[in-house]
DNA sequence: ATAAAGAGCAACTATTAGGTTGCATTTAGA
DNA sequence: TCTAAATGCAACCTAATAGTTGCTCTTTAT
């Protein structure tokens, strides 16, 4: 339950990047693209973009196949409903606190 | 809309730390509490603690109030429903495309 | 009044993260 | 076949992070 939710430290931390937050959301409107692709628009280098690529990679928010000389890199949106979750979780546990305490107090 | 959503990276980047999230979910479970108090269990020294209870709170996961000589923190529940939304924003562009693509196979 | 608890502040260290450049390798295409 | 595109890999630099220790200050409680 806990270690459950310390598990998505590294999830989360993937996503704590603007420029990464900027790749998810690139790949969740466009869809699937290059690295080469995705690095086009941004003013970093294509071999940055490529290290917070695999920095995704690891962390499982993105899955990348390799088709002829490019790689594709697609999102994995489990993952992100796995992030979701993880949040929702600890909200639970935050309306289990309140209702307890409601509960002590109008004992 | 998209800079909104980048605006969610340092909120995540809070959340991308074992520690904190293990603090996260503490404060979730059982309340507010002091500083003293969240480092009694870990295996950290009281100022670590304290110095990822500063990120959390620049990052205004969570708010700190002084009663007499400590200081009480609580979590910041409307950050964390921020969070949810950003992830579900993401989601939903998702989806979008998904739509897009079905209407266009379809056409 | 004084000792101990709780926090804050500062300096210091080690590791990691984000970024660069340069070069080698594989694949597409004219 | 030969060139240009797309990656991959490695070394390197710098700044930020996570952690420590030590000291001071304020507040509580005996």
């Amino acid at each position: 339950m806990t270690t459950e939710v310390k598990n998505a430290a590294p999830l989360f931390a993937a996503l704590g990047d603007e420029t990464r937050l900027a790749l998810v959301s690139r790949l969740s409107r466009g869809g699937p693209a290059s690295i080469a692709t995705l690095a086009e628009g941004s003013d970093l280098t294509r071999q940055a973009i490529a290290k917070h690529l695999g920095v995704m990679e690891k962390a499982r928010l993105i899955r990348r196949e390799r088709r002829g000389r490019e790689s594709v890199c697609r999102l994995d949106t489990q993952r992100l409903a796995q992030a979701r979750k993880s949040l929702e979780a600890i909200s639970r546990q935050w309306d289990a606190s309140l209702a307890r305490l409601k509960a002590f107090v109008e004992e």
